[in-house]
DNA sequence: CATGATGTCTGACTTTAGTCAGATATCTAT
DNA sequence: ATAGATATCTGACTAAAGTCAGACATCATG
């Protein structure tokens, strides 16, 4: 009962049985599966037909039918693409809104339900968010954003929170050398963020400096998120936008209270080297020739 | 981003995605879910077609068609039940618990393989037992056990290596006045485990003494199952088995470092006396009178 | 032993999902 | 302009799951 074989089935049953339950609450608007699916794809914002199949792995002839069975019911729309007039386009008519939104309430209460169930919410939820991430590993996305964008925002706001918790002396964003947004903007730098789904699960800033190097700035990886070997997902795809932009050196602070980070920076053929800035918070300095 | 409604919403769509996934590897043997399914209940020693069929949710006419075509398969044979021969009892033949080893090394292997992606192992393994407990809450059985199985032995291995995590000093076994297991055995006491599927999760003793009172001991929630009030259903187990012992005492210590456990008694109606005994880790002390 | 309840089986159905081979319209590239 | 590729639609099918009424044997009970 200990081996973590049979936790992990265990763990597939408990899934399995519940979302059997979770499916049933999509009949629950007497419309099949498929239709509600198709449904919900659209007012997530998926328009273009093809887009909605590939999502939703259905044949052309299904999906067909199920567009069709939707606008029978007067819940959706289909035009030409104005481009490509063999494409179509499907929108949900003021009804599907309504029905659609019907489906939001439903699911927001099933959720709401759930965790209204559990003493201990914040734990429930990092186990979820752990979960997701591990199971949707293979569709995280990384992104250029704008460093001012929300997501990036939520993303350094995460990593500010956790440097203050393991930081002896916490950490004071004001103290530390915080970099300029338009200085990881291209063409000086950029900014990235590693996206699951809707929630950005990790970042990473190329920091343009005019001293003849650039600097990687706030790598953060969500805990939920740990163990996938995003850290180094991250850093690759920061070293290819350096690259890109024909920065030719990089460097990086840390601070040895972030081992993980440490051992990432070794592995992936950073050298150490004498600080080079007068940061409170670093004790530790790296840099990496990016051959072009 | 961060509301927890979209956080849970997030994690069903990844698992109801990754549970598709599971189930083609149910479809990969050539037969249909439906039987599957039959199949792989028969080989985990569920034999009452009744059982079964309940275990399913199965229409009965749909039960009684798939288990002909395992029986046509030569995978499953059925017999009538001998103290009541309406009912029948199925059983897998050589070729069936071939047919069954096969499933579970494709499960087997689909969870290896899982777990094999991750270098967070035991983090997302403690999140799995969480979610899992959480999904089948409803399922939680109570059952009373010797304290010497298997079961009860794991429950108490944890919660020794929760105690010394706990306590500054850690804690040594061998020093505490560890119960006897006799005095935890019917007619003097009993012992309870919370069993969730196969996984023990929880537990309480029930000990008696000769002088006129009985003890709580033992009480431990594993910590994937914190949340789900289950402290509270064991030692409500524990008082009624008391009450049925005719025990109408019972005396328990604690230690404040395990505040929840102290904030547990006192809701519970438990009233706080001095020591009473000479064992070196409690410093808290309770007892409640139960009224028969 | 008669009666009603219970567990299983059978036949006759429906719904849903999915497959596949064309038909049709439109686009891209030469 | 034409050939080939692409996107969607249609018709004709199959498989799987599930529903329902009734048949039949067996059980528990008075």
């Amino acid at each position: 009962m200990l081996d973590p074989v049979s936790r992990v089935r265990r763990f597939n049953r408990a899934v399995t049985s519940a979302v059997g339950a979770l499916d049933t609450s999509f009949l629950g608007r007497g419309r099949p599966l498929g239709a509600a699916r198709v449904l919900n794809a659209i007012g997530h914002g998926r328009s273009d037909v093809a887009e909605i199949r590939d999502y939703l792995a259905l044949d052309s002839g299904l999906m067909s039918r199920l567009l069709r069975s939707l606008e029978d019911e007067g819940l959706v729309e289909t035009t030409p693409r104005e481009d490509d007039a063999r494409r179509r386009v499907a929108k949900l008519t003021r009804t599907g809104r309504r029905e659609f939104a019907a489906y939001e309430a439903l699911s927001n209460a099933q959720a709401e339900g759930f965790l209204a169930q559990h003493s201990q919410r914040d734990a429930l939820l990092a186990a979820m968010d752990l979960i997701a991430s591990a199971l949707t590993r293979d569709r995280v996305a990384l992104a250029e954003m704008d460093p001012q964008s929300d997501e990036a925002r939520y993303c350094l706001g995460e990593y500010y929170a956790e440097l203050g918790r393991r930081f002896k002396q916490g950490f004071d964003v004001s103290l530390s050398r915080d970099p300029d947004a338009k200085d990881m903007r291209r063409p000086r730098g950029t900014f990235i963020v590693a996206m699951s789904d809707t929630l950005p699960i990790g970042c990473v800033g190329l920091k343009g400096t005019d001293r003849g190097y650039a600097e990687i700035k706030r790598l953060w990886v969500a805990p939920a998120a740990r163990g996938l070997r995003l850290g180094r997902r991250l850093m690759d795809a920061a070293e290819d936008a350096a690259r890109g932009l024909g920065i030719a050196l990089l460097r990086l602070d840390t601070n040895s209270a972030l081992p993980e980070a440490g051992q990432l920076y070794r592995t992936m053929g950073w050298t150490e080297i004498p600080r080079f800035n007068d940061d409170p918070y670093p004790d530790l300095f790296f840099e990496k020739r990016i051959p072009s």
